[in-house]
DNA sequence: CGGCATCCTCCGTGATACTG
DNA sequence: CAGTATCACGGAGGATGCCG
């Protein structure tokens, strides 16, 4: 699955949180996302807002996008040539799913406070004489 | 970013959306969270939920979890061996986050319905045409 | 401006085998 | 049972160059 083999995706799988998965892999994908909920974006547009990502990263997933109707490719014929990418309503109502994941993500401490010496690791012992069960 | 080179996530990034990205990286870590979430799991238990998963994708994911705080590792001095995973409170608040995903995955049609030949594709002139504004 | 073509790297993942 | 070790794969992503 995943990167490997499998998961050509030709039919999305039944659990919603893996149909998810399939259509947002990568983690440039859901970025992109987010620049496109304000409203319609341009190619260069998009990649100013999204830093270090490359113009064949973000063709790539455009078009994955453009596939699997999360956004729309409007082509202006003018000079200088314009395009622009707007979500579909489907992919608008990924807002709230980028909603869930900042709030989540802003509700949990920075990895600093819990280095990997004070994991959470602990054993079953610890866990008696505390209140796992 | 990603599987280039940065994001080697010592400091998490600022962005809500980000910060997720780089914690739940790739295809298995969100679903082995929704394996989590109904309560602990043993490792076992975990793969036989997971059709597919290696013990090396497995173990990698539940480190990483560990190490972040999102699942806590219980071993049981027992014989044979016992380990359980459950998710922390930060690790259970991604419930919320799961149920968008999966509302919205079975809120889209499926990808039959918009096949690349018939895809969102357009010109302005048709925009214009329509109403795209 | 908005790509596409090509080559390359990185890392999540799989497969297999082995250990405490 | 619960991993660890090793090798290998493949796609996401980066870098560069070129084109309409």
């Amino acid at each position: 699955m995943g990167y490997g083999r499998e998961m050509t995706v030709t039919c999305l799988p039944e659990c919603g949180v893996a149909r998810f998965l399939a259509l947002l892999n990568g983690p440039w994908a859901t970025l992109i996302v987010r620049e496109l909920l304000p409203g319609p974006r341009r190619f260069t547009e998009l990649r100013e807002a999204l830093p270090g990502i490359s113009p064949h990263t973000l063709t790539s997933r455009l078009r994955q996008f453009e596939t699997y109707g999360i956004v729309i490719r409007t082509t202006y014929p003018e000079i200088p040539p314009r395009v622009e990418y707007r979500l579909t309503a489907a992919g608008q109502r990924l807002r709230e799913v980028l909603d869930a994941m900042a709030a989540w993500a802003t509700s949990i401490p920075d990895p600093e406070s819990h280095s990997v010496s004070s994991a959470a690791t602990q054993n079953a012992a610890d866990a008696s004489t505390a209140h796992i069960g």
